[in-house]
DNA sequence: ACGCAATGTGACGCATCCGTGACGGTTTCC
DNA sequence: GGAAACCGTCACGGATGCGTCACATTGCGT
């Protein structure tokens, strides 16, 4: 929660074992004005995220002691690495990899071969996301405003009336907008991966949460997909 | 969630005389998500191929009655099979083969004994390249555009009303467009070759999929090929 | 022009999915 | 210590979408 980087040095953690390739994106961060920390397995990806805190990891998808993917579900289920964005940098290029990527908690995923361009615009993209909330900014989105440091949403003036799930469940949409979420991705990432609950009590989570933005005209935005999930989207249907 | 659906839309044909190995290869390709049809002949792969039109084929070296290395050459002479990719796998590790391999017409070869690994990095490095213009995340076409992670399609800032089935089949018309492909074919890749449903019930899909598309002017990308199937084509008749 | 086959179209029953209110148990806050 | 808030689960009912059928329409060959 404490900002511990000053904007113009984010730290970045690569996580990737092939050395040239590790190099030669290590340099690009760097030249591009990043603190980088390497790694070239998940074991010392884990030491540094815990030492370092960095604001970001990209993480290959294969790996030679365990995969890109199942670091990504390690760290979403420790509840001191759960704020850490994660990009997967995959060769996969199939639909599969980009749902199971997300499954496991990455926050967007990269295609080798990527341009630096994209990667650095990716990068940026997922910052200003989810750590908005951690340098204490606001995240706004169709007259909705999030205050992670006072810790509440609010509509003009007004505060929303949210329970703790409810903030966690809105403050997760928010800053993870236009973006299908099963019922079982949204117990990993706002429930905690370690418990148990059923998959219905999101329904009624997602019930609680669009009756408290009733009243602001904003339950529109959370959406239903039929078959998959639910969807945060400031685009009317 | 259970989902009985393929993952990914690729579809691969595993032509191994050997079946243990032939399984074995087959568990772990559908175990990545890919849908997985199997041969053990060059004539069953021929005709597979005429009638499954996989993304693509997997063949092994030595057949029992052509060798793959033929089988591969027929196929790229034959005007309707040359755009599938071939993967050799071969026993044989001389640079001799290879270049034979890779003469025949293999887009890549691997060699055996090789890992899980290796083998769905060189399917996906083909595959890539082959569907280079399905990777991007986003898919565009006359208008539509596919936003898989939203599970959605759009015209502009309006989302297209589509229901699961009818997104399936529009996410598997954008991403394999200009091509015709018969109900069975369909009912295959769309609904996951296990279930038994009519093939008329394809139809009504596409119906109710051009009635979707009708408000926005994009329902005659959907075009009808009486006596073969349907096809998806920005192209206008 | 005619007839057959293939495809378009509307309707219907059924299964599934999801919204919703209620309830018991636990935690939190006076 | 009590009340209020909150959470997870359940059961019920409505809504949605699916697969099939029957009938209308189109297109093709003769």
């Amino acid at each position: 929660m404490a900002r511990t980087h000053p904007m113009s040095n984010r730290q970045i953690l690569v996580v990737e074992d092939e050395r040239p390739i590790r190099e030669m994106v290590a340099f690009g961060l760097r030249r591009a004005g990043f603190d980088v920390v390497e790694a070239e397995d998940t074991r010392e990806a884990r030491a540094r995220i815990a030492d370092r805190r960095p604001d970001l990891v990209l993480v290959d998808w294969m790996l030679p002691d365990m995969s890109g993917l199942e670091l990504t579900r390690a760290l979403k289920k420790d509840k001191d690495m759960r704020e850490v964005p994660v990009i997967m940098l995959t060769a996969r290029a199939e639909e599969h990899d980009k749902v199971s990527g997300l499954e496991g908690g990455a926050d967007d995923y990269v295609t080798k071969p990527f341009s630096p361009r994209e990667l650095l615009a990716r990068i940026n993209a997922v910052l200003r996301r989810s750590h908005a909330a951690a340098r204490d900014e606001v995240v706004s989105a169709g007259g909705l405003t999030l205050d992670s440091a006072g810790h509440r949403v609010m509509v003009g003036e007004a505060t929303v009336p949210l329970g703790p799930t409810e903030y966690r469940l809105l403050s997760f949409f928010m800053t993870h907008p236009e973006r299908v979420y099963s019922r079982g991705q949204l117990l990993d990432r706002v429930w905690g991966g370690n418990v148990y609950v059923e998959e219905r009590t999101v329904d009624v989570h997602i019930r609680r949460l669009r009756k408290a933005l009733e009243g602001f005209d904003c339950d529109r935005f959370v959406q239903t997909v039929r078959g998959a999930g639910y969807r945060f989207s400031t685009r009317v249907e």
